[in-house]
DNA sequence: CGCGGCTTTGCAACCGGGTGCAAAGCATTT
DNA sequence: AAATGCTTTGCACCCGGTTGCAAAGCCGCG
């Protein structure tokens, strides 16, 4: 028989049934179920074991009410179209979970870009916001700034407003070692494909680019912008200039800002009839990019570096701190390789 | 000025702080944020101005300690290592966001496969369980079960435990789809790769495309097994049979039990030096399917029919309903030609 | 034996909001 | 004018747990 869902949480065992069972009052169940209280050992025992009896659990909501705290954590994501944004969400969630921590998952759909969804976030009384979409635009960390003090970590991306945490790859240096590449593999004419937001992480891993290749008296020669972070942009916007370009005055190397571009402009080399060369290097290393028919040099960001500290700075007291930028890691495969 | 996470949430604007300003009860302004509630509409519009001044917001977390409903619906989720989870997961948040509910996330990793998680869920009073990972197996669920009286539904795959809400594409008929797909491309000697859960889900699609093909007097000739839904563990599969095989006693066609297999089927075969002739066909139709450098052929599961399902069966009173199978849609590229 | 100090337990009050009922307000009916 | 019915509002109490305090129990020590 099964209940409608309304009814669902109906009769459950509350910590006075375990109370009146084990001959204590409610508040020594609670004690037992609180670590460091003060109680004798054989009270506890025994409260533990009627409790397991009557498979009583406390009822987290009600506890809440009264800490001041849920150990609901907020993760707000954009529609999830980034392939990239999968391991992120998997470690997260794994490492919060082992913290004791939840995650509810706020989805910014197009249709709920305002502040809605943060709202009713606050509503749940999140203890803490995770901003891991890389769509997300700076208004909206800013909008859940108004809206209650609670940690807020912009996790893989540049965010240059006060009191938010920011952990992310240092995008400058990322910029310098792909330029390094390039000049190992001796390209000369070199170009960059944008993506549709200028955002600073993006602009300091581009300015990184330059930097590098000034020193060896390069420069970014062309950029290609794309619409949206999806391949067929990427596609779209190095076919065009191919097009557009005659073979001998086209760039040799490009950078792209993500993988998806990257794999895009793949295949726009790969759909043209005459031959073209032209090394190609990505970002993020999602899974497409170790594709054998791919094989993408891109450029990993540190998970396993990111991650932790995001949850560390989630739960740290005091002021925030300073901006957290790790290293990345080039990638090497083979589509940087003139082919 | 950042406080601590565990004093996040201290002074809130309460009810009572709204009554007192607008001079009402704070019974009053309860009634003024629930719908249908017996209120004057002066009241009502008197308490709302109030409580948008005030930045006042309902505690939802209260609010369930009475109502017996959260508004929270748990998505328990494998380590999220399969792709075809993401378009799943983006459609079902969404659509339970839009419906006023919140997710939260429940991983589980190989380190929380027991129950804990499940528990943690439960303590957190969730209204409903929807179980979206591929590798799940019925215990997990069974123990859901013996948790707590809440609808569970299993989305995307089949459970044959009683009072589970199982929600799926219709195994059997993609069977036969993809049977009538070879048949018509008049392969003759066909073969399938099975990933390493035998669950009923999988074997009513075998069970479908053997019945398929038999009315054409054809069997599966060849099963190989993969140890894992990754595609080196499918690639590993082809490859060792394309070794032990002599070329002209291979099969020509070979149905996957996921696109990730597939796609490493498809790299096995371009990894030969001798040009080898195999249609291959996988199922869920993943975003890297599309991809030009493989153009899988594969079958959609029918998204757009099933997550609405799962969640009105959510929300739905009364006894269960029988199992929900909704067919899916054949997508043709190119892979399955004989090339 | 009496006293101080420590641990253990019970209790009232509270977290923030919802329910059911009764009383108040008001208009309509006879 | 009194009776009737409806809407609106206030109130005591509840949801399931926690906190701070005070009382009770226990110990050793002078």
């Amino acid at each position: 028989m099964r209940k409608k869902m309304s009814e669902a949480a109906a009769r459950k065992v509350t910590a006075s049934d375990v109370a009146k069972r084990a001959g204590v009052s409610k508040w020594t169940v609670s004690r037992a179920f609180t670590e460091g209280a003060s109680i004798s050992p054989e009270a506890q025992e025994r409260v533990l074991q009627v409790a397991a009896e009557l498979g009583y659990r406390p009822n987290l909501l009600a506890r809440s009410l009264t800490k001041k705290r849920t150990g609901i954590v907020g993760l707000v994501v954009d529609e999830l179209e980034n392939p990239n944004l999968f391991p992120i969400l998997n470690e997260v969630t794994n490492q919060l979970q082992r913290k004791g921590y939840m995650s509810m998952l706020l989805n910014i759909t197009s249709e709920h870009s305002d502040g809605s969804t943060l709202s009713l976030a606050d509503q749940f009384q999140v203890d803490g916001l995770i901003f891991l979409g890389t769509l997300l635009n700076d208004e909206l960390v800013q909008l859940a700034q108004d809206i209650r003090h609670i940690p807020l970590i912009v996790l893989y991306r540049n965010c240059d407003y006060p009191n938010i945490q920011v952990v992310a790859t240092d995008g400058y240096r990322a910029g310098r070692d792909i330029a390094g590449l390039f000049i190992e593999q001796r390209f000369r004419r070199i170009g960059y494909m944008l993506g549709p937001f200028s955002q600073s992480t993006q602009l300091k891993r581009l300015e990184g680019f330059r930097d590098g290749l000034k020193e060896q008296g390069l420069e970014v020669e062309v950029i290609l912008e794309a619409r949206h972070y999806q391949r067929d942009c990427g596609f779209q916007a190095l076919a065009r200039y191919l097009d557009l370009t005659a073979p001998d005055a086209r760039i040799e190397a490009l950078f792209c800002e993500n993988d998806i571009l990257a794999i895009g402009a793949l295949d726009a080399l790969r759909a043209r009839s005459d031959a073209i060369r032209m090394g190609v290097v990505g970002f993020d290393d999602i899974e497409l990019a170790a594709s054998p028919c791919y094989d993408l040099t891109t450029y990993r960001q540190p998970l396993e570096l990111l991650v932790p500290e995001a949850i560390r700075r989630l739960t740290a007291e005091g002021e925030p701190a300073p901006k957290f930028l790790a290293p990345g890691q080039l990638v090497r495969r083979s589509s940087h390789l003139r082919r």
